[in-house]
DNA sequence: TATAGAAATGACAGCGCTGGTCATTTATTA
DNA sequence: TAATAAATGACCAGCGCTGTCATTTCTATA
């Protein structure tokens, strides 16, 4: 019923050290004593006992995730890809939503890891783009991963995984030119965001790039909501100079875009192509379907997870690629973008 | 910086095993004891060390939620809830995202108890409806508690938290009723989930409590997802003798059906009313937005997990009203129905 | 082949707490 | 006030594992 260390020792005809040993990737086993003993692992079906092994070692097998974001299929992708590479190193996820408003948001994260003894953290934006927190986490000793929008791996942002909000949307900005739009607006998201920066600054290059100056009305600030993209595209239309496309910073502004189009009785894509960002599902189900870039969110947890592993075990082979990852989200064309004709 | 019991001891002017007992709510602790080792735990700002107690008394103390919905809203809310509660009574939360449909899920699901030590599993549809589950935990002594859809509570299902599907189902109908409609169709869910069942019952009650005999053509069989929607109203639509209302078994499928309506150019609530069920976020966001049903699931969630605490904790005061919640999601009536004239 | 030095392995204590047993103190009741 | 019950403490073992350090075994070199 309940194999503990001793009975692989005995097993495997070996000292329980020898299996702590094996169990926890130290070095000096030798290969056949290695082999011995993971045989009679496999044959026993051992599970080491996580809260022994936490008392013992005073460290803990679990990472945490915080986050604080409406958008649920984010979240839940997330923790898919976050579960996944858990699985696979015998870790476990705590989960943790919260304000990251609040203004004790750092002391909050501190007790967070404190209380739970977490072995590390995985922070999604709004909170890996915090420097409070950053610095904190520093400060006490505690292993973090952080998701960022960027495009360019460097030493200090070593233990990052990059999304490249920039390149992709100027891709999509370009494949609004590629239409023949040359009056693109944008939708922003919120502004404590790098991600909203970034794609900003990829709109703004794809345009200048083939010789348009963005024009400052058809910038709208915004945040990450249904609802900033129904407020913002009413604005957009009720100028004098209307956009004849609209580039939203996520899918969830560019279906309030939508919706907000259908209010003024404005027809997509014939009179106003819309694009949205990150591909979530429901950008497939709004009418028409959105052209959005789709950001691999499930890959991307997976491997920042991994990363935070490479970190927080001591004895894992240092030898894997360090190099940071960098996804760059691609386009998807759909109908929220046909050629007007 | 470490606080351990023997601080909280010798802090109160008890002894060791007093604290214990006042932590595991054991008897026979004086109610003036009580308070200074409680006064101390707060000035000491003491937290149990989870894995010397998991060792030392072996039980845990997180509980698990198993998943595999497709709707990230409902998980997400779960999670809330289930984490208030959990905060509340020094729990942890271990989320499990699986295949309900796989071949091994009763063996998953108890090897996941097991290894992770958990004590107790907060189950939703479809696991919560799941005969094989039940049985199996109950064989190995595992506390869990389901939610499911039910109105009458009764000992059977003591370990339940009962959504009532079929009155808000009649409730809905009842609208679409006064609302004058008599050719109301029904988009099923998927039909292991037995809240379709309930919902399609509610509907047939308030249609036969009307004097309409429900029309076997007005109900289609599918599932809850947005492409199900879509196929049902085409299908409902192509009939020769069309509905004037849909009401979808949830959220998405109405969406799927606004979708459907909109691809044949036909005008929502004007020439149909589509009412869907759950008050899911974007039922908000669709165009027009859906009348539908709320669903409180953060409460439900939390009631489940308190549930949960009262059969898992051994000491805990059973005296609480042991009662089994029922949760009857109330109408929301938005633009998908609004009076036809 | 002997031997220093390194590598592999094992013996043992102890992580912080709970559960049990029993002795002792304190409150309650007749 | 004695008798009984309730509350508390003292003490120990032990949960299953890891850290430390002593010991054994191997490897390389002369």
């Amino acid at each position: 019923m309940k194999v503990t260390i001793n009975d692989v020792a005995s097993h495997a005809g070996v000292s329980i050290k020898t299996v702590s040993r094996v169990m926890n990737n130290e070095p000096s086993v030798r290969k056949d004593t290695y082999d011995k003993v993971m045989a009679a692992i496999t044959a026993l079906q051992y599970q080491p006992n996580a809260a022994a092994r936490n008392l013992a070692s005073n460290r803990s097998f679990s990472i945490g995730y915080i986050y604080d974001n409406p958008n649920a299929y984010y979240v839940i992708d997330m923790q898919r890809g976050l579960l996944d590479a858990c699985r696979k190193h015998g870790y476990e996820l705590l989960i943790h939503p919260t304000n990251a408003k609040s203004p004790d948001i750092v002391q909050e994260v501190i007790d967070l890891v404190q209380q739970s003894r977490l072995a590390g953290l995985v922070l999604t934006p709004p909170f890996s783009e915090m420097p409070h927190i950053a610095e904190a986490l520093e400060k006490i000793g505690v292993h973090f991963v952080r998701i960022i929008s960027g495009s360019t791996p460097s030493p200090k942002l070593s233990n990052c995984v990059l999304v490249d909000d920039f390149t992709a949307a100027f891709k999509i900005t370009n494949h609004l030119l590629e239409l023949g739009h040359t009056d693109i607006a944008f939708l922003c998201g919120d502004e404590e965001h790098s991600s909203s920066g970034e794609r900003l600054a990829g709109y703004q290059a794809a345009l200048t790039k083939r010789g348009i100056t963005p024009n400052p009305k058809f910038i709208v600030p915004g945040s990450y909501s249904f609802e900033s993209g129904v407020k913002g595209a009413k604005q957009l239309m009720n100028l004098s100079k209307k956009p004849s496309a609209i580039f939203a910073c996520n899918d969830e502004i560019a279906a309030g875009a939508l919706f907000s189009a259908r209010l003024m009785n404005i027809a997509i894509p014939q009179q106003l192509a819309i694009a949205g960002f990150e591909n979530s599902p429901f950008s497939r189900q709004t009418w028409p379907p959105l052209t959005t870039a789709h950001q691999p969110n499930v890959t991307i947890a997976q491997q920042a997870a991994e990363l935070l592993f490479r970190h927080a075990k001591p004895n894992a082979s240092k030898m894997l690629s360090d190099k940071q990852p960098v996804f760059i989200p691609e386009l998807l064309v759909r109908e929220s973008t046909a050629v007007s004709e």
